[in-house]
DNA sequence: TTAAGTTTTGTTAGCGCTAACATTAATGCG
DNA sequence: CGCATTAATGTTAGCGCTAACAAAACTTAA
């Protein structure tokens, strides 16, 4: 007992008691069992985060960010990839629930009804859940906290952006990857403003490949059909790709086709000159997550009010580069 | 008890008794605790996977192969980065070894005494340690299970192509950053090489920038010192950015420079035709990780040949394109 | 000196599960 | 039909820790 006292709270043993407590933990390489410990406060230690994808640097960035908030404060991270599948979220979201993790991570607000009732009751049993990447617009909230941004009000951005510049006729070339829902959300937004710009708008769906290839195809097919003044894409990748073939094809950026990226990724400061984009704050989401959780892990238990609803609303702005 | 082993092993019970527990499961949404289980049976479920950063992708795609192995098999990701710092790496293994890890995956042969004096005990205890990304050399092997490959091999491997592509003048670039040992070993078994091979050689040291911005700076300060007829980088950002000031001064490649990347990042597949580069078996490394794991802990655990020292050598082989 | 406080250390029970064994039910066979 | 054999279920104890309370040691002050 004297043993778990000085590791947890020093303060209440005899300092000279403390002092060979800490001597035998040396001497013995005594390591404590978190899981008894979890089991027998109730209180585990554990953050699980369900992120749709940790190969890609988007996601990479924002579980660094948690992680970079955790650390040091006795937390672990538990990471659960999702593959973009929200049953799968679902299956990982039941496992991880089984080490009553102390706060709950999600990637959006979309989730399977199954998903969504054990969330709401981990939520009901004051263990926070955090919905990052997604911000409530207008519509509605669902009571969680949630850190990140509107994808429809940056979508418009990105429209604004070209209008500003005179742009009347363009198009949104989304992600090809079905399941990216905040792309789709993002191309809504665009068609939206543009239209009610005045200008010309379409949506384009770039092809389910690697997404340079997908960019440079995309361009190619689109030149095919008749290129607008203005393209806007669903990441950079996609963007860099286009930019790489409209070199390729001897089309003139900014001059003949202004090109916008999304996410603001190292490639895109480096080709064609800079391509404009929108600087996406990837890690800061992740950061921000993790502060908000320390925030209210920390607070007084008995206070409920440390669950309330709050949206962190972390807009990102356009960096405007030679592309657009 | 009967609940208990209807989820663990059904075929121990009546089948219609399993199907009334199953039922009573559906509706109570009784979700078991695994600590409780953990602790009760000695035998936990979690890898902790010791990462030097995700939001490098890199070392995301290694931990995507992990985690894509594990799934399905009732193993959770406990995921710790180490920021490259060898005492953060024993300060964050002290913490997961508090959950009793079920496996440990550490990243290269590198640690600190204590570490390594940690992961011995946990290897001595029967619980499998994997180190990935390094292979052992000629050297020594500590007695973990290795997966990757020899960077010093594959540096000269990057010598012998540009050698056998007849350039007699040539020199590594390397990282930036000074903890990235792998990097470092490559430029060794380089020059190594290179000089074996009659060439002139040299290491320049890319500054410690964001990678592409790195690559572009090196290219313009080797230009001022003379710049070789080949290049081999540490990795393809900043081969890419190379490339692209290479372009920006007017410097044909592979004409007057030829330029090895290293990672086949899809950067390198789109640039200048296409860089010439090193394809690193990122993914794979998680993958076989994960896959040994299972070997390990599904093999019948009084069997302590289970845990016997089993190299896999996942040694990459050069993408030839434009660039070299 | 002693009662009342204060600090420090010790005891007990139990967190939710599973290993090991005990019991009961089902089945086979002479 | 009764006994041995096997299958299915129930019981008990304990994993290593911590909450809550109990006891002891030390202070303070009347």
């Amino acid at each position: 007992m004297t043993v778990s006292r000085t590791l947890r709270n020093p303060s209440s043993v005899a300092p000279q008691t403390a002092q060979k407590v800490l001597a035998s933990i040396q001497a013995t390489g005594y390591q404590p069992n978190k899981q008894a410990g979890l089991l027998a406060s109730g209180r585990s230690q554990i953050v699980a985060a369900l992120i749709p994808s940790i190969a890609n640097s988007i996601f990479g960035e924002t579980v660094q960010g948690l992680s970079d908030s955790l650390h040091g404060h006795g937390l672990e991270l538990m990471l659960a990839p999702t593959g973009y599948s929200l049953e799968r979220e679902e299956q990982q979201l039941r496992a991880v629930l089984g080490w009553a993790p102390a706060a709950v991570v999600v990637t959006g607000r979309r989730h399977t009804p199954g998903a969504l009732a054990l969330l709401e009751e981990a939520h009901g049993s004051l263990t926070p859940v955090i919905e990052i990447w997604d911000h409530p617009a207008e519509e509605h909230a669902d009571g969680f906290v949630q850190i990140g941004f509107d994808h429809r009000a940056v979508g418009a951005l990105m429209a604004h952006y070209l209008l500003d510049r005179g742009h009347r006729s363009m198009a949104y070339v989304d992600s090809g990857v079905p399941e990216d829902f905040r792309a789709h959300e993002r191309g809504q937004g665009f068609m939206q403003a543009a239209l009610a710009g005045r200008a010309k708008a379409a949506i384009f769906k770039a092809a389910r490949l690697e997404p340079m290839s997908a960019g440079r195809t995309a361009l190619s097919n689109l030149q095919q059909i008749g290129l607008p003044r203005a393209l806007a894409f669903a990441n950079d990748q996609l963007a860099a790709g286009a930019v790489l073939q409209a070199q390729a094809l001897g089309i003139g950026i900014p001059g003949q086709l202004a090109i916008l990226g999304f996410g603001d990724f190292p490639i895109a400061a480096h080709l064609a000159g800079g391509i404009s984009t929108v600087r996406v704050p990837r890690y800061e989401i992740g950061h921000c997550a993790g502060q908000r959780l320390l925030q209210l892990l920390t607070r007084n238990p008995d206070s409920t009010s440390g669950l309330a609803i709050g949206a962190v609303d972390l807009t990102p702005a356009i960096v405007a580069r030679a592309s657009a």
